[in-house]
DNA sequence: TCAGTGAAGTGAACAGCGTTAACCGTAAAC
DNA sequence: GTTTACGGTTAACGCTGTTCACTTCACTGA
């Protein structure tokens, strides 16, 4: 993503936008090598001094807020293109490579997943819940499922058959989901898209900090388990031999 | 639990030994606040100055893995409470019931989860995956569905159904359960344990991370849903009806 | 073209953090 | 009764987020 310069911006506002540019890419950096992201240590590495940077963010936390949304729209986009090495039609293929590619993601940079999946919204303002709803990782994975639901038409649960709570939720949701286009009475696939997220988020999270044996972590078995356990839900049960295959190509690079 | 004093012990032993309690009752108190927990605070709760908490942790993480310690053995005599609420015949029952309170726990106490299971322990050194071992929670949960699988006896998966390197792991697995007992040909249970670890290690995390739409978490109907789709593998399909019930007496406290 | 405005950056400072060093009194140990 | 060492102190270093007063300089409006 080249970062397209918009010709009806100033000067002042260009060279703006490019030190927003140059704070994210600092950040990341410096994630990369240590999970304690420092705003004085931003700044330095940018060549400021600390204050400089609060005319950029409002504190510390809308720093981390900046670079989690960021670190989340970069990426999706190594998900998206996961998912694009398969063919257009392949819709299970494409969200198994995308949902491997997030599992691979996360264990190779646990300070990004840690900033973006594992900093708690509860405590933060209403920024960061507005901020979450918006998350492009969210988009694409619902997206990916919604693709194949509309080419394998699996079974969706009847409104009627949830919890009252559920379906208030899912009258409008909070979560990060085009949900305008779907039918009042197939709304149930927003309730399979908390489904799939809540797996998915579960063993990654899981991985990522470390809570199992080590030895199952880097064979990636429990992450193909929970996929695979997961699949009928989606009407994949006979595509799993095939699907699982996709997996571990992805799994071996 | 009342700490009780051990007279084998001299003056200043019980002395020290009083102290560590203290530090982890001022740790709690502190968490109950705050996310963070930092040394100073500590030391200034007791009416001690930083340096002085060194002769008892020789770093900050050092208290932090105390602090944890202590919280996990504290929480699991709650998920204890709850399993012994039931019949001891009950074996589901008291599963069913202790996971429940772990989610309440997390969720009442996100600050302690966090401490507890949302610490990277991939950063940290050997100690902490050695202490991760003894968990007594986990010793808790895997020691509840042993006993679901001698009342109820569920099929276990055979060990060469499994992948090779799940295989090596259970052979002497790295997680807190007690293993020896088992049998090689029944190994594939430990399989089970890990299975039901990720699933509800993934929903309360999930939830206490905030990453699900607040009414959905705040109605509990996605962690009712996770037990329900797990409730087969342990073989509890027909009893999940009386069981849903148990867990929605215990969310609704 | 020039005065004026405001954005962007600086250095100094404050409170708080983990950690180390030197020091001291007192309770236990021999 | 002397010695040891444990448990505490104060001072200090370098780090953190944050605020304030100040400068510099590019752009704007007249």
């Amino acid at each position: 993503m080249p970062h397209l310069i918009d010709p009806t911006l100033t000067r002042r506002e260009r060279q703006r936008e490019s030190t927003y540019v140059d704070i994210v890419a600092a950040s990341r950096e410096l994630l990369r090598e240590s999970p304690e992201l420092s705003l004085r240590a931003v700044a330095a590495k940018m060549g400021m001094t600390a204050p400089a940077l609060y005319r950029y963010v409002a504190s510390y936390q809308e720093l981390v807020d900046l670079v989690a949304f960021e670190v989340d729209k970069a990426a999706t986009e190594t998900f998206a293109a996961a998912a694009d090495a398969l063919d257009p039609d392949d819709a299970p293929g494409r969200l198994v490579a995308a949902t491997t590619e997030f599992r691979q993601w996360a264990l190779g940079n646990p300070h990004e997943f840690a900033i973006v999946f594992a900093n708690p919204i509860a405590e933060a303002a209403c920024v960061r819940r507005e901020l979450i709803t918006l998350a492009s990782s969210g988009h694409l994975l619902t997206d990916l499922i919604h693709d194949v639901w509309v080419q394998r038409g699996f079974a969706v649960p009847a409104l009627d058959e949830l919890p009252s709570a559920v379906r208030e939720a899912l009258e409008d949701p909070l979560i990060p989901a085009k949900v305008e286009h779907i039918a009042a009475e197939d709304r149930g696939l927003v309730w399979v898209y908390m489904q799939g997220w809540t797996q998915l988020y579960g063993v990654v999270a899981l991985e990522v900090m470390g809570h199992m044996d080590p030895r199952v972590i880097e064979s990636g078995e429990m992450f193909i388990d929970v996929v695979r356990r997961f699949a009928p839900t989606i009407g994949l049960a006979e595509e799993m031999p095939r699907l699982e295959s996709v997996i571990r190509e992805r799994l071996s690079r």
